[in-house]
DNA sequence: TTTAATGGTGCCAAAAGTTGTCACCATTGA
DNA sequence: TCAATGGTGACAACTTTTGGCACCATTAAA
């Protein structure tokens, strides 16, 4: 077990079970009882509050108001730049407005790096279009669950995806592309896809996919999509948002 | 320098430059091309679409689309209930609503743990009153960086935070209080704290507050905020949400 | 008071992971 | 053809992590 990955299986074993003794998580980490006592420092070095008392019925305990302390303002900072960011995105397709990115690198420097980098993924990764009010986001659109895991499979592994598409005027094709990206335009999803047949990208509706399938044996390199100021494979979808 | 941090300072060169040769990034990070060719290998491992050619003006370019393939799906279903948590909390104020945490239960299986644990912090620490239209989230309210750097030790060092506040009616006081929380109810900020003159919990409007000092000496232990249900210190404020 | 359970520290050798060097291959454009 | 580029495998040097041990301090129960 990675070190890391011992450090959040420690932190998840005290959050559920309150007190938890240093031999106890030993044993159900699979480390040492020295291993366990050095990574429970590092985790306060990290800023983990963690109560700790010897003796008889002592043990360690995760301070529930733990994570608050060390991440509060500057989280809360982060948000809002976060949301900011997703919204001038949506507003004006910029990937990253000097403005925001100013904001984030001021910010880089009161964060842990690997906060940056989650965050940095979470815009990356973030296409919005334009927004109802928040309190409808609840119903950012169905996720579409049962489609979800032969997406997984096809996008992690690079393979084609094979599905039925019932197209807007009621036609039923069934169609073979390389998947490219998740668009979310509110309340509908799209899957991006280059289409080896026709040579050009195609956007398809979530709702309008069925029965998708991972096509064995095939694999893909991700296309290169120029993605510079206005220049989007699927513009043309951004401008007739509904 | 560090495994993790030559990681991220790739990407970052990467995304700065658009295209790069391993050579050159090997010379920026210090390390061996060899070593550099390994980062590359693990960051496509990692979800990372890094696009190469060999030959000459050949070189690497990472992609702007990247991160959607491992993280996509995941990451804007984890977004999408992350918005609606924070948004059930700011209606009902649940902390978790039975569904919001099922759901990030299943998702947990599907991210890496850091992810999760960032995730949950955010929840943790969000406050979130009755939003406007997501547009003018930019205006989420305005950051008061003046202020934070005190804000920023109070709350980690647990510190009393003393301020000069200009209540509703213009009348000038100087107030002593144990901050608890950040709360953002747009386009407002607000400063919830315990104040142990009055015994009870304040808040304070952060664009009226001035000159704030940590007290030194002081150390509190955080309050226990019951956070059940209805039962919420400023559930008041909520209530007259601007 | 004694005892067993608990957290905590320092030290060192073994184990595991990381890195650099080198040789070599494939592709590309000049 | 040639030089620039990405890519792979092997191996030794180096660095970090881990486990084991001895030992200390504190605590509650016997």
């Amino acid at each position: 077990m990675n070190i890391r990955t011992r450090h959040d299986a420690i932190v998840r074993s005290l959050r559920r079970s309150g007190t938890a003794t240093v031999d106890a998580l030993a044993d159900e980490v699979g480390a040492s009882r020295r291993t366990v006592l050095r990574d429970i420092a590092a985790l306060r070095d990290q800023g983990f509050v963690i109560h700790s008392e010897p003796g008889r019925g002592g043990g360690l305990q995760l301070d529930p108001q733990s994570m608050q302390t060390t991440a509060r303002l500057a989280v809360v900072e982060v948000f809002a730049l976060l949301i900011s960011v997703a919204a001038m995105r949506a507003a004006g397709f910029l990937p990253f407005s000097g403005l925001a990115d100013a904001g984030l690198a001021k910010i880089e420097k009161t964060l842990p790096p690997e906060k940056i980098r989650d965050l940095r993924r979470f815009l990356d990764c973030l296409h919005v279009g334009k927004l109802s009010p928040l309190q409808d986001l609840s119903d950012m659109g169905t996720i579409h669950t049962d489609l979800l895991p032969a997406f997984e499979t096809a996008f992690l592994e690079r393979r084609h995806l094979k599905f039925d598409y019932r197209d807007a005027k009621g036609r039923q094709t069934c169609r073979e592309v390389e998947p490219q990206a998740m668009l979310i335009l509110p309340p509908l999803w799209y899957l991006v896809g280059w289409d080896p047949a026709r040579v050009d990208f195609r956007h398809f509706r979530m709702d309008r996919i069925s029965a998708p399938t991972v096509v064995e044996g095939t694999k893909f390199r991700q296309r290169h999509v120029p993605f510079e100021k206005d220049v989007c494979p699927y513009s043309s979808l951004l401008e007739r948002s509904p």
